[in-house]
RNA sequence: GGGGAGAUGCCUGAGUGGUUAAAAGGGGUGGACUGUAAAUCCAUUGGCUACGCCUACAUAGGUUCGAAUCCUAUUCUCCCCA
């Protein structure tokens, strides 16, 4: 490997992977991070049942973080989603039930399970929800107490609020108060558990820097901060997207075929980059891989997509999604992991009309849209295109091993079952 | 509290009484080309048991043969003055 930059090894496997984009007093974080366990957290949403890939390069790090011999704290904002998130400007988003943050809290610690190890060990994780101490503040005590260590004038110079005015975009004192309510997290997380570092991606800078004053004005206590880049994929799109829907890490959210799926089809100068931050192949055979020219580096795809996916499933899930890939994409036939839908047998003996069946197998959302597909060329039963939207399916259509192959486009299929 | 501007389809954004299911772009989807990639090109993009029907331009009423376009009330948003 190249020089070591640092003594601390967590620090130098954030650079080389391609983690790290700023990082407060880097000597002292450095001592601090070779000298001893230290406590540091990341703070995540839970405003939905599962978190999705753009948090993954966060789990990553905190992942690495225990590996290195660390403490992650994983911090659930369920006081401040219970507020609602202001930054999503539009719409104010609708007060999640006490039952719904609950199941959210549920799912996502589902996910984390798969990453780093709860516990009670030293450097064995946490999940905190800032409700616990969120709720109880009172508004004067926490004004006196910290509201003298906030400057307006300098939150008027953040990269965030500046924007806002700039573009004469309203901004609300709630969200003004955020950054302060995050920079008492931090606080807070070093009184409980001796916190001593806050990771986030980039956009999150200005608030973590709050956070780390507070710790140093307050407590006295020296806290750090890193930052992540802000992964876009290299047309410049935000991460996470897929056939419409968002790439969610739970199993219930989304399949593991098409989990797998959406790194298989990750655009070929994505592919050393997404194999650095999430994956946990060794730096030199991710550049061999990454060196792949042409079709070759499908390959180095479908690594990509195994290896996420033992992770973020299993190791079956994984093999499954592949060998379903092979037979469906290779072979043009079809996998175990395809989406199975049951259809009754009574229904296909009278015969279904193509565009119906097609859109309640929900390969479509709408009739309208079935037919659509058809008119376009893109739907197929069994391989073979459907050219009349009135064409009937049924019983005859069964293949060899009593199943119907839907296909609309070329990635997506359905497994008809009769039952 | 006073005055002004505005609310259009997934998003941005035209339209200001009549072929307007609503320009344009973005995004989505399908097709061609490829490597289940990118770029490019073409098509499509409210719903429906579909050459017709229904629902749609913040909400509720009204004027009119006819409204997203005019009137009234309501809700919400933004701006300015106090």
């Amino acid at each position: 490997m190249t020089e070591q930059q640092y003594n601390s090894n967590f620090l130098n496997i954030l650079k080389e992977r391609g983690f790290m984009y700023q990082m407060s007093d880097e000597k002292a974080l450095d001592k601090e991070l070779s000298s001893g366990i230290v406590p540091a957290y990341i703070g995540f949403d839970c405003t939905a049942r599962s978190l999705h890939v753009g948090s993954l390069v966060q789990i990553m790090m905190l992942r690495w973080l225990q590996k290195c011999g660390h403490k992650p704290i994983i911090l659930l904002g369920g006081g401040t989603s219970k507020v609602g998130d202001p930054s999503g400007k539009d719409k104010s988003r609708e007060m999640l039930t006490m039952e719904d943050l609950e199941n959210n809290k549920a799912g996502i610690r589902k996910v984390f399970a798969k990453y780093i190890k709860f516990g009670d060990g030293e450097t064995d994780a946490v999940m905190v929800d800032n409700d616990d101490w969120l709720n109880k503040l009172q508004y004067l005590d926490f004004l006196r107490d910290y509201g003298p260590h906030f400057s307006v004038n300098r939150m008027m110079n953040f990269e965030s609020v500046k924007i806002r005015l700039e573009r004469e975009q309203p901004l609300t004192f709630l969200e003004f108060n955020y950054m302060i309510l995050q920079a008492y997290d931090f606080l807070e997380l070093g009184r409980r558990y001796g916190c001593k570092l806050q990771m986030g991606g980039s956009d999150q800078w200005g608030n973590m820097i709050n956070g780390l004053e507070l710790n140093r004005r307050v407590d006295s206590r020296s806290a750090h901060v890193i930052t992540s880049p802000l992964l876009t994929t290299a047309d410049g799109k935000k991460m996470g997207k897929s056939e419409g829907g968002a790439v969610w890490l739970n199993d219930d959210m989304l399949s593991d075929h098409d989990f797998w799926q959406y790194w298989r089809n990750v655009q070929d100068a994505d592919v050393g980059k997404f194999l650095r931050l999430f994956t946990e192949l060794p730096l030199d055979e991710i550049a061999k891989l990454e060196s792949l020219e042409g079709s070759e580096i499908n390959e180095a795809k479908k690594i990509l997509a195994g290896e996420v996916t033992k992770l973020a499933r299993s190791e079956d899930s994984a093999k499954k999604a592949q060998d379903t890939a092979q037979k469906t994409f290779e072979q043009n036939g079809m996998g175990d992991a395809l989406t199975k839908v049951e259809v009754s047998r009574a229904e296909l003996t009278s015969g279904i009309l193509a565009f119906k069946l097609f859109a309640s197998v929900g390969l479509v959302s709408s009739s309208s849209e079935a037919r659509r597909l058809i008119s376009g060329g893109g739907a197929k039963v069994n391989n073979e295109k459907v050219t009349n939207d009135k064409q009937e399916i049924t019983l005859n259509d069964l293949d060899k091993d009593g199943v119907i192959k839907l296909s609309a486009g070329k990635k997506k299929h359905i497994i008809v079952v009769p039952v």
